[in-house]
DNA sequence: AGTCCACAGGAAGGGCAGGCGA
DNA sequence: TCGCCTGCCCTTCCTGTGGACT
């Protein structure tokens, strides 16, 4: 009988599959879509690229160039065009036998370069260097990487991308050391290229980082509605299937992105996703009803997404807000320590002082599940006013953690 | 003007896992 | 195996604070 079942189910399986893969799609090149794809040509952002290029040009030349910050916010083509740059002087790297490296790193990425000990391995791993993961002292690294960089007569352009990922997590020494790199050399030299969504990062930092980081700026602008429009056109003509795209489906995603922002990757995202939802419902178009869909459908994966790869506790302070939330009132710390103890016994989780809770209602509200302001109370104390917004879909995120909390 | 609440949030340090070389 | 190093998560201890109340 058992076995039966399962044959029945192969065939479905086989049957969908082979459905799946003869079902004409609305997509021509998914390719084109990712965050990763590099265009053929970058638009609107000419001025800018050809600005990075004349601040990096002595570089060619075996001169220093002045290091370089481009800021933006997110989706206006920073990363994108700094690589496009980059790709321009590493062709004439090879044509022109010039001794010049440069690296990229994205700072943001977990377990690579989230740490000074991490990044600087990382580094130091670009020249060949092996680095145990941990255990070496930091000064250690930085010895290994200096040497390795002044192994041989060379320029380097380091490029740290979400720069300002990295101080938030390691203060500002890990970029004044950087800043410094080439008091350690005596044959090459290291310009860096600090890239940040943060529009106030550098207004932060170590005034002696900050001089040394901005010798020169370039700011990046959000697009606007038009323009995103037809870097939208551009990729869907490559990326879509002839005739696939409905009426005002192009305009729809640019008029979101735009509404926020300006974001270029978010509105292609948008559009992939609204075709994905097109594919997966048998329509031969996009419309622009698959754009709000995906809209809704982006905002509540990403959500979802997050709570469920939280850790453990996390979901305990999330699970314990969600439920001592009563919808209308807002709720404060102290509340919501009572009930997550309780829950703590409950299921058999260690509970953790207030003071880390504190900590962790804080990240929740950076991850943006939760609204957490600080307010005073006058004679009743000062606390956090924490709200669960409306848009939030608190049930199914209940439901969730139950899940994950044995509940 | 002073008090006092209920925390926020900084600093220091403990304990752990993971990795190294000797 | 041992001593030493790291990052990470956490606790303990502490000082700071906005504004209602007196």
């Amino acid at each position: 009988m058992r076995s039966c079942g399962v044959f029945r189910l192969q065939q479905e399986l086989v049957q969908f599959l082979e459905d799946f893969a003869s079902k004409k799609s609305v997509f021509k090149n998914k390719k084109v879509f990712q965050p990763s794809y590099k265009p053929a040509t970058i638009l609107h952002r000419n001025d800018l690229i050809e600005q990075m290029a004349k601040i990096l040009a002595p570089v060619l030349k075996l001169e220093k160039p002045s290091n370089l910050f481009v800021y933006g916010k997110t989706g206006t083509g920073k990363t994108l065009s700094v690589k496009d740059v980059a790709e321009g002087f590493n062709k004439l790297v090879i044509s022109k036998n010039i001794p010049l490296k440069i690296l990229y790193i994205n700072c943001k990425l977990k377990r690579i370069s989230d740490t000074e000990y991490r990044l600087i391995a990382q580094l130091a791993r670009e020249f060949g260097k092996t680095i145990p993961p941990t255990g070496l002292p930091t000064d250690e690294v930085y010895k290994l990487f200096f040497n390795a960089v002044d192994e041989s007569e060379r320029a380097v352009i380091l490029v740290l991308d979400e720069v300002d990922q990295l101080t938030k997590k390691t203060g500002s020494e890990l970029l004044y050391n950087l800043t410094r790199i080439n008091e350690e050399l005596s044959k090459s030299f290291v310009s860096l290229i600090g890239i940040s969504n943060d529009l106030n990062f550098v207004d932060a930092l170590d005034p002696r980082v900050k001089s040394s980081l901005s010798e020169e700026e370039l700011l990046f602008p959000p697009y606007n509605a038009v323009q995103i429009q037809e870097i939208l056109n551009e990729r869907a003509k490559e990326g879509f299937a002839k005739n696939k795209i409905g009426q005002g489906v192009i305009e729809k995603c640019s008029a979101y992105a735009a509404r926020e922002h300006g974001d270029a990757r978010r509105a292609l995202e948008l559009l992939r996703v609204s075709g994905e939802l097109a594919d997966r419902s048998n329509n031969q178009k996009v419309t622009t009803e698959h754009v709000d869909e995906a809209e809704e459908k982006i905002d509540r994966d990403r959500l979802l997404d997050a709570v469920s790869t939280q850790p453990k506790q996390a979901q305990a302070a999330l699970y314990s807000i969600i439920s001592t939330s009563s919808g209308k009132q807002p709720i404060f710390t102290g509340t919501v320590y009572e009930f997550y103890k309780e829950l703590c016994t409950r299921t058999d989780l260690r509970p953790l002082t207030q003071r880390r809770l504190s900590d962790i209602i804080s990240e929740l509200d950076m991850l943006g599940v939760i609204t957490a302001r600080v307010i005073s109370k006058g004679r009743y104390g000062r606390t956090r006013e924490i709200v669960v917004p409306k848009t939030l879909q608190a049930a199914n995120i209940r439901r969730i953690l139950q899940d994950a909390l044995n509940l």
